[in-house]
DNA sequence: TCTGGGGTCCTAGGACCC
DNA sequence: TCTGGGGTCCTAGGACCC
């Protein structure tokens, strides 16, 4: 039986996000910037449409914004992630089985409903949503996961489909047709890099990957991408996750708002990214093994002195004790901090991580003082979520954060923070 | 002046073992 | 000149995704 799976996504999600809550924003050119006001990472079709690329520095395209009145805001990753909370629940409705892929898109399986007209069923998905929460999605269909996603995409691209589009529902001279019409690079799975090396061996087009004989793809490319051709033949091979793994590795790093050149304000910093990559690690009930610091100038000033360096730590015992991290990440920062650069980012990255619980118990253990931090780190993280993130926290994150990233174009946390709801008046 | 952050998986190659 | 074969584990790096 073909299987039946969905797609579902928001339409310029960071863009849509905004525009709920400011609706002088409609119909307006409107950019997201990433981390530090950096790159463009979300846009809004009037931007798509005067050709900006995703990931353009916002620098390069300031003057071009101004002649078209392109409005730039700071990515809002708190209002971000509660709207996609809230698209997510109301999606979870039309299906047993739901995994949220990102932040703004979820795969549906639809098998079970093999007799309903599934279009109609999009149609219906899309409505909901726009009404409930007001963001608008495109729904795509096929009979595997790399299938759905490109349904997806033309759903998206060609206004015909009206926002939904099931590959199952096409007679299959009219879906290779259309497959022999959209650049092999637009398949989930193939980027720039493959897309290029597939074009020098004549394989231009989806139709063209799809026809393509898995073992020679396997020999001269992997096994990831032969498995993306079987899928494109309706082979479902990758399993629909509707529990989230746990993480193998928990990352927090951010570039800098200005050049840091001192050990001090380095170790600030540091400090700061453990603490949050800590807190990711015990909310999934994890400890880690070891913790990787690193840290680095700026590529881009390619006429300044260049140094970047990395260094990882096996822990004296696994932990999620944010103290114990700290100290680590603090000892490695030291052993690779070089004066006399301008440090543009440093990161942390937690690693050989495992459950809690399951560890290898030693002679000189002290289980009491076991038993104690992980009572303290549980009351932290309870003040944290109740309070507001970083209500308590360890005093070598500094108090005055010169290195915070910069965002000064920030929008108010509309659902998550009292004193920033939005207000509506009646005229 | 100004160029994001956080993940996953796979492969190749070296070290080491029997 | 000739110099085993097979396995595991680890790490670094590449490619991809959003």
């Amino acid at each position: 039986m073909t299987h039946a799976i969905a797609l579902v996504d928001g339409n310029n999600f960071y863009v849509s996000c905004q525009r709920v809550f400011d609706p002088k924003l409609e119909g307006r050119p409107v950019v997201v910037l990433s981390n530090n006001d950096g790159c463009v990472v979300a846009r809004s079709q009037e931007v798509k449409d005067l050709g900006i690329k995703m990931g353009t520095p916002w620098f390069q395209i300031e003057r071009l914004a101004r002649q078209h009145g392109i409005l730039a805001l700071s990515s809002n990753y708190t209002l971000y992630a509660d709207m996609s909370h809230r698209m997510m629940s109301i999606l979870g409705e039309f299906s047993p089985n739901q995994e949220i892929y990102s932040i703004d898109e979820c795969f549906l399986d639809f098998d079970g409903l093999a007799r309903r007209d599934l279009t109609e069923y999009g149609q219906r998905i899309r409505q909901i949503t726009r009404q409930s929460i007001g963001i608008p999605v495109c729904v795509g269909l096929g009979a595997s996961k790399t299938l759905a996603k490109l349904a997806n995409h033309v759903a998206k691209k060609r206004p015909a489909f009206e926002g939904v589009c099931d590959f199952n529902a096409m007679a299959p001279q009219a879906l290779d047709a259309l497959l022999n019409d959209i650049a092999v690079g637009e398949v989930w799975g193939v980027g720039g890099r493959i897309a290029q090396r597939l074009r020098a061996l004549g394989i231009q087009s989806v139709q063209d990957l799809k026809q393509a004989r898995p073992k020679i793809i396997r020999q001269q490319f992997s096994v990831v991408l032969e498995r993306t051709v079987a899928e494109l033949n309706g082979v479902s091979c990758l399993a629909l996750e509707a529990i989230a793994p746990a993480k193998k590795q928990i990352m927090s790093s951010r570039s800098f708002g200005v050049p840091v050149t001192s050990l001090d304000e380095l170790t600030q910093a540091v400090v700061a990214y453990t603490t949050r990559a800590c807190e990711k690690l015990r909310s999934q009930n994890s400890i880690a093994g070891s913790i990787q610091v690193y840290l680095r100038t700026n590529p881009f000033k390619e006429t300044d002195p260049q140094y970047s360096r990395g260094i990882t730590l096996s822990l004296p015992a696994p932990s999620s004790d944010t103290r114990a991290l700290v100290r680590s990440a603090i000892a490695g920062l030291q052993r690779i901090y070089r004066p006399g650069f301008a440090y543009q980012k440093a990161g942390i990255l937690l690693d050989d991580l495992r459950p809690a619980g399951i560890r290898q118990i030693s002679l000189f253990d002290d289980l009491d003082g076991e038993e104690r931090s992980q009572r303290l780190m549980t009351t932290l993280d309870h003040i944290n979520r109740k309070m507001g993130r970083d209500t308590l926290r360890l005093l070598g994150e500094g108090l005055e954060k010169r290195w915070k990233t910069r965002a000064c174009r920030l929008t108010p946390c509309y659902t998550t923070r009292l004193a920033e709801l939005a207000i509506a008046r009646a005229i």
